[in-house]
RNA sequence: UGCCCGAUAGUGUAAUGGUAGCACAAGUGACUCUGACUCACUUUGUCUAGGUUCGAAUCCUAGUCGGGCAGCCA
């Protein structure tokens, strides 16, 4: 029942996907231009990773492991403003949950205790190949298979690197401050201008630059710059800045450092220093690519080198996934927290109760691509069903409950039902319910008025208890209100399971529990966070929120439910696949959340069909 | 009004000069002790205009529309 993570036949029948990068990849291990491929997936520590992330995830090791090769998870943390060890910890924790069974064995590997310093400009360090066999060597750290790789580890071989780059001509000490370096940079329809510092000396500039490290100038009075073009019609070519100055500690690195590297510069470096093959992040970085290639190149980095590829992010519908704006909706409690099931963070939909496998399934099935699109939250849905329909066992449970009275059934007596766990098992196990005289059934199974086409009970009406038998609604009972009571109804028990009736038909199966045996639970309805599918292209997104997009209500369960735990994939029949709520639950305490309502081609908007 | 990228059913994605296919969504029906699942069937597409070619979604030209680029963020 725990499940998040199927068994490999299950997994291997699926196709191997195919797509733009996978094609170049497949070439390059044709010509044999690697001698494995390494591939990176990158956070930068500042937030909680989302939906978007495990696109890239699923991509970076998905390539690793239909190769043999390896893929690094690296914390890409050069701005030491933004980043916290808390972020790296739910990351860690994020990225395992969603590769575990099938690509934690591509995990990249880093020998405990290797020392990240740099042996030589010209020479890559030794520490970066993964084993052949993962599994023999690895030394597990918080539950990882390996050690993660941090870009704060490369800092003093990045500076190395950047005192090549002066001893090479390429890079200069700027003394510009943040105002005038924009000044003169121009515009995209018009050149830049040379900073005046652009012609110092190399002596002069490595002087400058090891003060700039020992601490000697305050934040901003001067950067590193790489000496390119300041014409150049691609804006990231107009020198950019490779360090710049600020004293504060690094949560990685401590207190060592008062410059930092930025990202163009430090990324393709890590990248290289890693073995990285194919270095694979979103189209925003397009631009970015021929710096990648410039600092590489201008080091005289023996080859091969590593390349970057781009490809679209992914942005599903009715959510928002930008960490920035999750992180407002956090900060501004619209939800709970980091973890809230209505968002769209790993940890978010891990507590909903949707599996890895699920979200990989998702993932692969939106394709890889450089066309901005727009995903139908509906595949993820559809995905999501798909997975729990084969794994989750079916219970009996009713959200709102209205109490049912079999008049022919007296106080004491209990008669067994023989209930079906999961019927897409080949072979289906059962456990027995108890029907009871006083039973719950759902408020939305009976009408007193019904409309068109409806198939549950009515006043005079009949229909079959699942697992149980038929009944027929005899009396509505109401109070002096008005307010409905109680339905006594009498059940044809020759319809049960074994007798002769059983097989007699009626249009309408509805599920109820024991009212003397039913235990009581929190049960959380979630829904779209937002109202529009596009609530990220919004001025103001909180406009459209939802207000309904979470629910509570107490349920009636039949009593094998409270032996539930958070790994368990239930459905509730005819309502919905849910989840034990981990945070939440407690001994004597049952909280459920709902991953998802079940298809409902009944009730769907527009009315029945 | 500089440079770069993109455009195939409602949505997403294949077709790599040779029959426009798949998934989701939507609809119809069958089945059903879950109005679920499953099964069958159906609707809907190459941005526009030229050109190359026996043949163009694919190659070329122009246009249209959309996205990106001017952080000492990543």
């Amino acid at each position: 029942m725990s499940a998040d993570h199927p068994a490999p036949s299950a997994s291997a029948a699926t196709p191997a996907p195919s797509d733009f990068i996978r094609e170049i990849v497949a070439q390059d291990v044709a010509a044999k231009r690697h001698e494995q491929i390494v591939t990176r997936f990158p956070p930068e520590p500042n937030g909680y990773l989302h939906l978007g992330h495990a696109k890239s995830i699923c991509l970076n090791f998905g390539v690793a492991r239909e190769h043999g090769g390896v893929c690094n998870l690296r914390f890409d943390d050069t701005n030491p403003a933004k980043e916290e060890i808390e972020y790296v910890e739910s990351i860690i924790t994020d990225v395992q949950w969603l590769i575990a069974g099938w690509a934690d064995h591509c995990l990249g590997f880093k020998p405990k205790g290797a020392h990240p310093a740099l042996q030589a400009v010209d020479g890559k360090p030794d520490y970066y190949l993964a084993p052949v066999d993962p599994s023999g060597l690895s030394v597990p750290v918080s539950g990882l298979a390996a050690e993660p790789f941090y870009a704060s580890d490369y800092f003093d071989a990045l500076y190395e690197y950047a005192l090549e780059l002066i001893r090479r001509g390429k890079a200069y000490v700027c003394d510009l401050n943040a105002e005038d370096t924009e000044k003169y940079r121009g515009a995209p329809d018009r050149s830049g201008q040379d900073s005046p510092f652009r012609n110092r000396s190399v002596a002069e500039n490595l002087d400058l630059f090891q003060r700039m490290k020992a601490g000697e100038f305050p934040d901003g009075a001067r950067s590193l710059r790489s000496k390119i073009d300041m014409a150049s019609p691609n804006m990231w070519l107009r020198d950019p800045l490779l360090y710049r100055i600020r004293h504060i500690p690094h949560y990685h690195a401590g207190a060592k450092w008062c410059i930092y590297p930025l990202y163009d510069y430090a990324h393709c470096l890590s990248d290289y220093l890693e073995g990285v093959s194919h270095s694979l992040c979103s189209l925003e970085f397009v631009a970015h690519r021929a710096l990648y290639d410039w600092v590489l190149e201008n080091l005289g980095l023996p080859r091969p080198l590593p390349h970057q590829y781009e490809f679209a992010k992914l942005v599903p519908t009715y959510t928002l996934l930008s960490k920035r704006n999750i992180l407002r909706l956090v900060q501004e409690k619209v939800v709970a927290g980091w973890d809230d099931p209505r968002l769209p963070t790993l940890s978010g939909l891990r507590r909903r109760g949707i599996p890895a496998s699920a979200i990989r399934q998702f993932v692969i099935s939106v394709g890889v691509t450089t066309f901005n699109s727009l995903t139908d939250i509906a595949v993820l849905e559809h995905a999501i069903r798909e997975d729990l329909n084969a794994k989750a066992v079916r219970r009996l449970a009713v959200l709102r409950p209205i109490k049912l009275v079999l008049t022919n059934i007296s106080a004491g007596e209990a008669l067994a039902c023989e209930a079906v766990n999961n019927p897409q098992d080949e072979t289906p196990t059962r456990r027995s319910v108890a029907l009871t005289r006083e039973v719950f059934i759902e408020s939305e199974d009976f009408a007193e008025v019904p409309p068109p086409k409806y198939f549950r009970l009515k006043p005079g009406g009949e229909v079959r208890l699942k697992y149980a038998c038929i009944i027929k609604c005899d009396e509505v009972v109401k109070d002096a209100s008005g307010q409905l009571v109680e339905l006594r109804c009498t059940a044809d028990l020759t319809t049960r399971a074994g007798e002769p009736n059983v097989d007699r038909k009626v249009k309408g199966t509805i599920h109820w529990v024991s009212a003397t045996q039913a235990v009581d639970a929190e049960v959380r309805l979630y829904d779209r966070l937002f109202t529009i599918p596009a609530p990220g292209a919004e001025e103001d997104f909180k406009k459209f929120i939802n207000p309904h997009s979470l629910e509570v209500v107490t349920a009636k369960l039949e009593p094998a439910l409270a032996q539930t735990t958070p790994d368990d994939r239930v459905q509730f029949e005819r309502l919905g696949y849910f989840t034990l709520d981990r945070k939440d639950s407690a001994p004597g305490r049952l909280v459920f959340n709902r991953t998802i309502t079940l298809k409902d081609t009944w009730a769907k908007p527009g009315g029945s069909k």
